[in-house]
DNA sequence: GTTGCGCTTGCAAACGATTGCAGCACCCGC
DNA sequence: GCGGGTGCTGCAATCGTTTGCAAGCGCAAC
């Protein structure tokens, strides 16, 4: 049989009572339970390879330690890392993870936000761009805690986790504005997401602290952080003003579209543009050329952000603090000073 | 509060007994309570917006509509296709999956899956190439349906779903052959990891199937599958004979360590040599040139996999079939006729 | 008019753990 | 010698659901 071991056999040979295994098994309660008779409750349920089962465990308390996680997509390459992160943290002090893709569709993030909660999850992860706000409203009313990743909420009502996005354009306009740019584009993301809202802004107020225009012509938005949206994106600064010499790009995946605008339009990276990319992808330094791009710390925002549950997860109303990391450049062969062709 | 609303709730609206309304909750009872009665009682359900709480009812089931998910690493990029696979089969299903990470170690390995079997997972696939057989002992042992990915038992006492490796490696070797390659090299993975050893086995296969010798200096194994191994095995063929026009590898960064061990000797690719991959993982394609590359279904890897398990959970014993999933040859620059300098 | 059967439904005991409450033994101080 | 702690442990209820058992009812058969 699977675990017929029970803390009624652990009572039995240690001959107590199972309440008072029960306390001897719990650090929290040991200390309530005689020294001498605790060690013999633990040395009986060593011997008998005792386990305590959760799901009963969970029963009574209300808790099933174990929290959810909410994703976009695990197959898009920057949530490994995250996923990881919270994982590993979590893992450490006990709990499990319950991961689910929503692939941005609401009626998925419901359903699947609604089935955790019946599932007594202890805390939510949200890692989704775009979160229905009555979803929040539940969780909190249910007095689920919660954490944000990649996004924040303007009220500051959630603790959340993201990266210094307009710090990590800025260092991306600051590198090329040093190697002596000063047509730059901006190939922007989505409005409606978060990320690719921040680090459009990001863009606007580097260039402004480097003394420099934007022409409006110099920006372009992709619908969706995808290669064909960045190419098209690439493709209309190009055709506005064929003289900019360097692309900041709001993601890996629109820079390598980029390369492909550039390639169709006969000009070679970075002798003729200069790139630059944000995430650090895996293995975007194979790219040819290898992309110069902005790094942001993965596992950190996931460990950081279990850091965050567990706090809340540990007394009540841990402070809802909102925790920005830095991101750093990761200067390849994309960029280049300009005419160096 | 969360859902304060129990099937106690729901009986004393529908003015019938907790016990009755369990019956017409459940699909597989409902035929024993009166058709009236039970629409009342869903009615009520309903309105109160009754979820039933699985916690409960695992403890009195010993069921946690809950499976197990053990793979290596999710930062490898092999993976996120088949978890997306195996949680949207698993999900639509009533399923959630655990998912942890090994990292190979056996350590964390059992204690993971101890974790797991503790939490009353229903079922476990396993993705991890070294598994330990203890482990498989007790899960069969504690009567937990067990389905393997990538990796099958010698007895064939437990279901599995691989791809056909040899199958693949073949595709790969009658693609060079096709094009004129004579002297192929093959820089192998690691043998004491199961899709290691058979890709190596179907080199052996389909070289002699194709009439041509395989000198040992043509072979080199990796010790792991890595950049930097495949490199060094690359570099290790090159050294005993310089006149290889083509390599097959036994997998995508053993072919990038290819490529680096290529550009150190200054030799091009394809032109001076052909490689080939295995896996397609995302943005291979990207690479310079573009890897050809083995084509494995992830995605219906996962869904197999996940099939096979709910066969299992749903009668005690499915027959333990082993699945051979079909590889796809990708062809792109990697590869062209020998000479072609 | 019994008997017996089928259809529903209520009853209560589980499942395995936690926990407030009470009781017991013991010791201390007066 | 007795009252009042203190320290430990047993008792039993409880969490929300499932499920074997039995009881109630109506109806048909004899």
């Amino acid at each position: 049989m699977r675990t017929p071991v029970t803390i009624r056999d652990v009572a039995r040979l240690a001959e107590v009572h199972p309440g008072t295994v029960s306390r001897a098994l719990n650090e929290q309660t040991r200390m309530l339970v005689n020294e001498e008779t605790a060690a013999r409750v633990l040395r009986a349920a060593d011997e008998l390879g005792y386990r305590p089962n959760p799901i009963a465990r969970g029963l009574k308390t209300n808790r099933s330690y174990t929290v959810g996680v909410v994703i976009p997509d695990l197959t898009n390459p920057l949530f490994p890392p995250i996923v990881r992160g919270i994982e590993d943290r979590l893992g450490a002090a006990g709990y499990t993870p319950l991961i689910v893709n929503t692939d941005n569709d609401p009626g998925r993030e419901r359903s699947h936000v609604e089935a955790m909660l019946a599932r007594q999850v202890d805390g939510l992860i949200a890692a989704t761009a775009r979160l229905d706000v009555s979803l929040l409203a539940e969780a909190a009313a249910g007095g689920t805690p919660l954490v944000l990743v990649n996004r924040s909420l303007e009220d500051g009502s959630a603790p959340a986790v993201t990266v210094d996005d307009r710090r990590g354009i800025a260092l991306a306009v600051e590198h090329v504005v040093g190697l002596g740019h000063r047509l730059i584009g901006n190939v922007a993301g989505p409005q409606n997401v978060s990320t690719g809202h921040r680090r459009h802004l990001g863009f606007e107020d580097a260039m402004q602290a480097a003394g420099l225009e934007i022409d409006p012509g110099h920006v372009s938005f992709a619908d969706a952080f995808t290669e064909s949206e960045g190419s098209r994106a690439c493709a209309e600064i190009l055709g506005h003003e064929p003289r900019v010499t360097a692309i900041v790009a709001a993601n890996d995946r629109l820079a390598m579209g980029c390369y492909d605008s550039l390639a169709a339009a006969g000009l070679s990276c970075p002798e003729d543009v200069s790139i630059v990319g944000f995430n650090d992808m895996p293995f975007i330094d194979r790219l040819q050329p290898p992309l110069t791009s902005v790094r942001v710390p993965q596992r950190e925002i996931g460990t950081t952000a279990a850091d965050l549950l567990l706090a809340q997860l540990g007394d009540g109303d841990a402070p809802a603090q909102e925790i920005l990391l830095e991101p750093e450049l990761i200067v390849r062969g994309s960029t280049a000073p300009p005419g160096s062709a």
